[in-house]
DNA sequence: TCGACGATCATCT
DNA sequence: GATGATCGTCGAG
């Protein structure tokens, strides 16, 4: 289990800055989760960029602005939570200024502390895998206790915020396409999904062997 | 071990 | 009325 020191906050300027950098940068920070008077923290081990009107896999897929995607419009640094498929809840940092509506999926991380909190949440008796209790968009906001009440809050403090720690080096980082978007078109090849290679939280690691 | 499929509902057409 | 930025289960091999 990684080391983790000082857990500073990061900044709300580190998110004004495009999606596909913010999502390359938050490869191997942390994920820091205050809820029912638990500290839970994960290391964030993937990461998904979404890049609003030009980006068919976006929510804000040509301009579109509605009331579900709305936390997407607020700026950098806020949190977007999103229902789907019935039944799960997804997690966003939004990036860049204002109405751009770009944004990041975090999309798997792996326990470093409170991980028996997270794995009572996530209804898991005994050990766990890896990856069971973070792999995933959906299985990390139930770890996390983050559903539609962590909708636009502010992720550089708070009670829901992203960490400082050492970020991922150059050659840990896996580049690939993203998971779940095959409807996209060109877009669902574009290259902005980023994981730990290597790193058994990372979801579907199937595909990315490499 | 792997692929197929059903669950389940907010949101949009 | 259709469709997901998913996941857990089940059946086949």
């Amino acid at each position: 289990m990684p080391r983790v020191s000082g857990l500073r906050a990061l900044p709300r300027s580190f998110y004004l800055r495009p999606a596909d950098r913010v999502a390359r940068d938050l490869v191997g920070r942390y994920l820091v989760r205050e809820i029912g008077g638990e500290r839970l923290v994960l290391r964030v081990v993937e990461t998904e960029a979404y890049l609003g009107a030009k980006d068919r896999a976006s929510h804000a897929w040509n301009g579109r602005r509605t009331a579900r995607n709305e936390a997407l419009y607020l700026g950098g640094g806020h949190a977007y939570v999103y229902f789907v498929y019935g039944m799960h809840w997804c997690l966003n940092a939004v990036t860049g200024p204002e109405d751009h509506a770009e944004a990041v999926l975090i999309r798997a991380g792996e326990p470093v502390a409170g991980e028996a909190e997270m794995r009572r949440r996530r209804g898991i008796r005994g050990p766990a895998r890896p990856g069971e209790v973070a792999g995933g968009p959906a299985r990390l906001c139930e770890a996390l206790g983050v559903d539609r009440a962590a909708n636009a809050l502010p992720l550089w403090r708070g009670p829901l915020r992203l960490c400082a720690g050492e970020p991922a080096q150059r050659g840990e980082v896996v580049v690939t396409p993203r998971i779940g978007v095959d409807y996209a078109g060109e877009a669902a090849g574009w290259p902005l999904r980023y994981s730990l290679a290597g790193n058994p939280h990372v979801s579907r690691p199937r595909p990315a062997a490499r």
